[in-house]
DNA sequence: CTGCTTACTGTAATCGATTGCATAGCTCGC
DNA sequence: GCGAGCTATGCAATCGATTACAGTAAGCAG
C-alpha cells in the first residue's frame, strides 16, 4: 500500500516535532512527556514508519546480529542448539546470520571479516577445528571478546565457551554399562584431534582403570561421528577376535551407524553386544533398538551461548556471568543396552 | 593490533586521493586507472581497510541479506536446503539470516519487518503454514516480489516458488509399489491443510484409480510429517482387519516412525510388508531396513531457491529466470519394499 | 521577584560509504 | 587550431537514525 517508506523525519512531520523527540520516544520514552509520546504514536500509526536498521547500524555502530558458525549445516546434531540461540537473540531484537566454515573458506571470505565489516556484532563458534590462522585472526582482534565457542572449544586459547559435562556424561555412560554387568567394554572415538573426541576418550579410559577393567587397545576404535563411521567400526567389532560385550560411541549417530552395520551382519543389539551413544539426538528414541544415550539439553546450550554473547557484547571489558559454562548431561537408558547374557 | 577500524576516509589520505576515488576503485575498478588502482590498493593493505557493511547498506539501500523463514529449525529435513541457499547467497556476499515461525510469532516480530527495516533484502519461506494475516501483510508490501517459497507453497498467491515434483514423485511410488506386485497399498498423509500433504494425497489416489486398484477409505491414513506421526499410523495398521500389503508414506520421518513401531510389534518389513518414504534424508539410507525413497535434490533446491530471489532482488519488475521451478526426484530402490510374499 | 533546578524539546553534527555533477587534461578529426 | 568526446578524479550531497549540546518554560526556594 505505502509507495515509500517513510523516515523518521516524516513522522517529525506529521506529529509536529523534531526527530530527535521521535528518536527518543522510540527508544527512551521516559525522556519524552506524555502528550508528545501518543502524538508521535499516533504518526507513527498514520505514517506507517519502520525503524531504518541499517541507518541504526551505522549510527549506534552495532550490527544488531550475531553469527553462528557451524562446521556443516546439514548436521542434525545442531539443529536444536540453533533454536535455541535464535529464540534468546530475537526477543532482544538481534537477528542471527548463519555461515558454515568449509563454505566460509570456499568462497575466500573470513570469519573475522563478520566482526570488522561490521556485519555481525559478535559470533558463536560450533567448530573446534578452525585452523590456525583463522584462530589467530579471530584472537589478534580487538574484538575477540565477542567471539564465543559452545559445544566445542579450542584448548589453550581464551575464548569463553558453553559445553556439556563431556567428561561425567563419559564417566557415567561407563560405570553404566559396568553395572549392568559388562567387563569387557569398548569404545568407538570421534575424529582424532577433535577436543570433544580427546574429552571423551580421555575420560572413558580413565573411568575404565578407575573400575579396574581390561582394555585391550584394539577396543578403542577410531572413528569420526558419523554414521559411517559406526558402520566401519561395526566391521572392525565383527573382525575381533575378542570382543567387547558393551561399546560406548562418541556419538549417537555412530551408534546408530553401528548398531545399523551391525544388524545386517546378524548380530542382535542389545542381546550380542550393548551399544550407547552420546548426544541423544531425535532419532535415538525411534530407532530399533531404541538408543542409550547420554543427553545433552542442547536447546538450553544454545540460550546460554545466546545470554553470554549478549553479555559480552553489551560491555566487552566486564562482562556480567560466566567466561566458561559447562552444563550438566544425564542418562537416558533404552532398549540398546542390557545385561550380559549370562 | 589495529586498535581502532580504518575508514575509507584513512585510506583516502594514506594513497592521497579522494575517497570518491577509493569507492570506485574497491566497487568499480573499471573507472580508475591502473597507477591509482595500485596506489589505493596498497593504501587498503597497509590501513587494513574493511568496509562498513552498514554504511554501506545505508547508501545503497540494501541489506545485502536475505532471510530465510523455517517452520522449524530441529527439522533435519531443511539443513541441506541451508546449505544450498547459504552457498549461492555468500558466493554473492550475501549473508543468510534465518528465523523460524513460532518463533517470530512468539516474540512479536513479524516477517514483514524483515523487509521493512531493510533487515534484508529478500525472503525465501520453507513454510507453507503461515497464517492469512502474515500471507496478507506479505502479498501488500511493494516488496512482495522479493519473497519466494521453497519446498512449500500457499495455493492462490502470486508469490515465486521451487519446489520438487511432488506429484510425479508420488506417481512414481505407486507405480514401483504396483510393480513390485502389490494391489493393496495405502498412504501416510502429512498434516492437513498442508499443500505438500494435498499434493502427494491427490497424486496418490490418482495413481491409484489410474492403475484401477482397490482403496479403502481406512487404508489412508491420517499423519503430519514426523515420526510420531508414524508410530501412531503403525498402530492404526496393526489394527486393520483387512490390511494394505504396501504403504507409502508422505515423508521419510513417517516411514522411519511406521517401520519402528511395527518393528517393536514383531512386524517385519518388507517381509510383511512394504513401505517407502518420501524425501530421502539421510537417516533413510542407514536404517535398518534402508529405507525406498524418493529423492529431492535438497542442495539444488537451496541453490535454485537463492538464485531466483536473487534475481528478484536485483531486478524486482522483470526479474530475469522462472516465477516458478520444479525440480525433478528419482526413485530410489532400497531395502524396505520388495515383492508379496507368495 | 530572583535565581536555580528540572523536564522537555530542538538544532545540528555525526556514523562511513556511494554517486551525480563538475572539472581538468588529452586525444582526435577536420 | 578548435571544439567534441573521452578518461580520470574531486567535491559535496545523501542515505536515515542517534545524541551532545543548547535552549526554553515551568516549578520552587528564599
Amino acid at each position: 500500500m505505502v509507495a515509500k517508506t517513510s523516515t523518521l523525519q516524516d513522522v517529525a512531520r506529521v506529529a509536529g516535532v523534531s526527530t530527535a523527540t521521535v528518536s527518543r520516544t522510540l527508544s527512551n520514552p521516559d525522556l519524552v512527556s506524555e502528550s508528545t509520546r501518543t502524538r508521535v504514536a499516533k504518526a507513527v500509526q498514520s505514517t506507517g514508519y519502520r525503524i531504518n536498521r541499517a541507518a541504526r547500524n551505522l549510527r549506534t555502530r552495532r550490527a544488531h546480529s550475531a553469527l553462528v558458525v557451524l562446521p556443516d549445516l546439514a548436521n542434525p546434531f545442531f539443529s536444536e542448539i540453533l533454536e535455541g540461540i535464535s529464540r534468546h537473540l530475537s526477543g532482544r531484537g538481534y537477528s542471527m546470520l548463519i555461515a558454515s566454515t568449509n563454505q566460509v573458506h570456499e568462497s575466500g571470505e573470513r570469519l573475522i571479516d563478520y566482526l570488522d565489516n561490521a556485519r555481525a556484532d559478535g559470533m558463536i563458534i560450533l567448530d573446534g577445528g578452525l585452523s590456525d590462522d583463522v584462530v589467530a585472526s579471530l584472537e589478534n582482534t580487538p574484538q575477540a571478546g565477542r567471539v564465543l565457542f559452545a559445544c566445542e572449544w579450542i584448548e589453550g586459547t581464551g575464548f569463553a565457551s558453553v559445553r556439556s559435562e563431556n567428561r561425567r556424561g563419559t564417566r557415567t555412560a561407563v560405570r553404566y554399562l559396568h553395572d549392568l554387568g559388562h567387563r569387557k567394554i569398548g569404545h568407538v572415538t570421534g575424529p582424532s584431534g577433535n577436543v570433544l573426541m580427546h574429552a571423551r576418550h580421555d575420560a572413558f579410559v580413565e573411568e575404565i582403570r578407575a573400575l579396574n577393567l581390561e582394555l585391550k587397545p584394539e577396543w578403542i576404535i577410531p572413528g569420526d561421528f558419523s554414521l559411517n563411521a559406526g558402520c566401519r567400526a561395526a566391521t572392525s567389532w565383527l573382525e575381533m577376535d575378542d570382543r567387547p560385550e558393551a561399546v560406548f560411541c562418541a556419538s549417537d549417530q555412530i551408534a546408530l551407524g553401528f548398531i545399523a552395520e551391525l544388524t545386517r551382519n546378524g548380530v542382535t543389539v542389545p542381546d550380542d553386544v550393548s551399544v550407547m551413544g552420546f548426544d541423544d539426538i531425535d532419532f535415538a528414541e525411534q530407532f530399533v533398538p531404541a538408543l542409550t544415550s547420554i543427553h545433552q539439553d542442547r536447546l538450553l546450550l544454545g540460550e546460554t551461548a545466546a545470554k553470554m554473547l549478549m553479555a559480552r557484547i553489551d560491555s566487552p571489558e566486564d562482562p556480567a556471568g560466566d567466561h566458561a559454562a559447562v552444563l550438566p548431561v544425564s542418562l537416558v537408558v533404552r532398549d540398546s543396552t542390557a545385561r550380559p547374557k549370562p
